[in-house]
DNA sequence: GTTGTGACATTAT
DNA sequence: CATAATGCCACAA
């Protein structure tokens, strides 16, 4: 039937647009974000976790930067413990003459997780997925 | 619209 | 060990 062809289009009634649900105006209203957020707070002291562990466990497999994007807009008043948060294999990513590196290191070791050479042993990473 | 950048990860060489 | 190539995508310019 000629029908058919006009059925079709009723199943795009917006056509095309919103293929992926809109970003929110603000990061606060950020789903992604706020689960983000939450699972970094849930890093026990003395472990640590890595961006992309992180990212899966907030359901978003393979958006490592998101993570690194969301701790970077993290409120100061949230009081998340961000230095939990390595990247790969332990490592720490800011470059080692920062101070950023240094004071994470600094509260790393305050929790009492030893850092050697920038970098955390693989048995100080939590296993996040298994939590 | 496009382009460049980044608190990254994974895989390949 | 290092470097490159991809994938990823929010954001700023």
């Amino acid at each position: 039937m000629a029908r058919s062809s006009k059925i079709a289009g009723l199943f795009l009634p917006l056509r095309g647009k919103r293929a992926r649900p809109r970003r929110p105006a603000s990061i606060d209203d950020n789903p992604d974000i706020q689960a983000i957020w939450d699972r970094v707070g849930s890093i026990p002291r003395g472990k640590v976790s890595t961006y992309g562990a992180i990212a899966r466990a907030a359901g978003l497999p393979g958006r490592a930067r998101l993570a690194g994007f969301a701790l970077r807009s993290m409120p100061a008043d949230m009081h998340l413990p961000w230095h939990r948060v390595v990247g790969a294999g332990g490592r720490i990513v800011f470059p080692k003459s920062s101070v950023q590196h240094r004071e994470q290191a600094r509260l790393l070791r305050a929790d009492g997780v030893p850092v050697k050479d920038g970098r955390v042993d693989r048995a100080f990473i939590a296993d996040l997925e298994e939590l």
